[in-house]
DNA sequence: ATAATACTTTACTTTTTTGTAAAGTTTTTG
DNA sequence: CAAAAACTTTACAAAAAAGTAAAGTATTAT
């Protein structure tokens, strides 16, 4: 469990355009100078961007990327999603079946009950952290913070499936 | 920011042996089978488990896999990091500098900050799950659950630096 | 129009991760 | 002691991710 290259470098190219607001537009080389990232990466990352449409491009002369929203607006779980996909693969016990077509535990996998329920409870998180929250602990060096007292509860699986 | 495939067969191939408790061992053909994985591919993981102290082989005829404590004394956080290592490279601003030998913002990285909070928080998650809650959640149906009632505030950087 | 600027797309190389194969070592049984 | 069972190690092949390069397309200024 990792968090990718493509996500960290994306988050920072976002970030910059971030501190500009949506009025502003940088060019790719103006990014990739001030994250220290080669163009054509910057490029990339910002095509995927583009794509989720966190970002907007101007073509031509004197274009360049702005973000489409305010930094309170965007929340880190949009641009991680976008940028590394979903934390757990959505058919997991097919896709990772070993040898077998189906995954052993096809009928009730608790792996993959456990890995859903943490992947929501990151999603909790994520979902609670917006581009200003980092922007401003880059100003104030304060961070907002998960306080660790979470509340374990057991809740059934057949709540899941039925809504 | 995704799930290893090393973590999520390695975790079976674990909780195969934690079914079984301490005192009983299986080879790594019997592992394998149980869990749809081919031989070499079992015996990859399962060493990787054994150099974690997690499980210990005994070798020769009539020899196999045992677990080295109960279910309800291990954590999920130390299976998945045995297996995926940590969430956060420890020097990301060294590694992942891009161009530059070191990050843009080796001052203050506002992103590092927000990604090591995170892995604190999913610290915070896997810590309170055993693998004997797995295995509960296999038998009856109902797994433990983080309730999403997730209390942020804002604390100092300053803080995590001073202790 | 034309040239310059700047995004876009495709293709390619390198590195890492996944997964397999085979030869080696240890222990037990006959 | 020899053979079989079973873990161990090393090396290798395949697939995915990371990162680079180059040719293409759109816009604007002259």
């Amino acid at each position: 469990m990792r968090i990718s290259a493509l996500e960290k470098y994306g988050l920072r190219c976002l970030l910059v355009l971030a501190k500009e607001g949506p009025d502003k537009q940088l060019s790719i080389a103006e990014i990739a100078e001030k994250e220290g990232l080669s163009i054509p990466y910057s490029s990339k990352l910002l095509s995927i961007l583009r794509k989720a449409g966190l970002v907007q491009a101007a073509r031509g002369r004197g274009g360049g990327f702005s973000i489409t929203r305010r930094a309170d607006d965007i929340t880190l779980f949009e641009v991680l999603t976008a940028l590394g996909g979903p934390l757990v693969e959505p058919h997991h016990c097919s896709k990772y079946a070993g040898n077998l077509k189906e995954c052993v535990h096809i009928d009730r996998c608790s792996v993959h009950d456990v890995l859903d329920n943490l992947a929501d409870y990151v999603e909790q998180f994520l979902n609670d952290t917006t581009l200003e929250d980092i922007i401003r602990a880059d100003k104030t060096g304060y961070l907002k913070k998960a306080d660790y007292k979470i509340i374990l509860s057991k809740n059934s699986l057949q709540d899941k499936l039925t809504g």
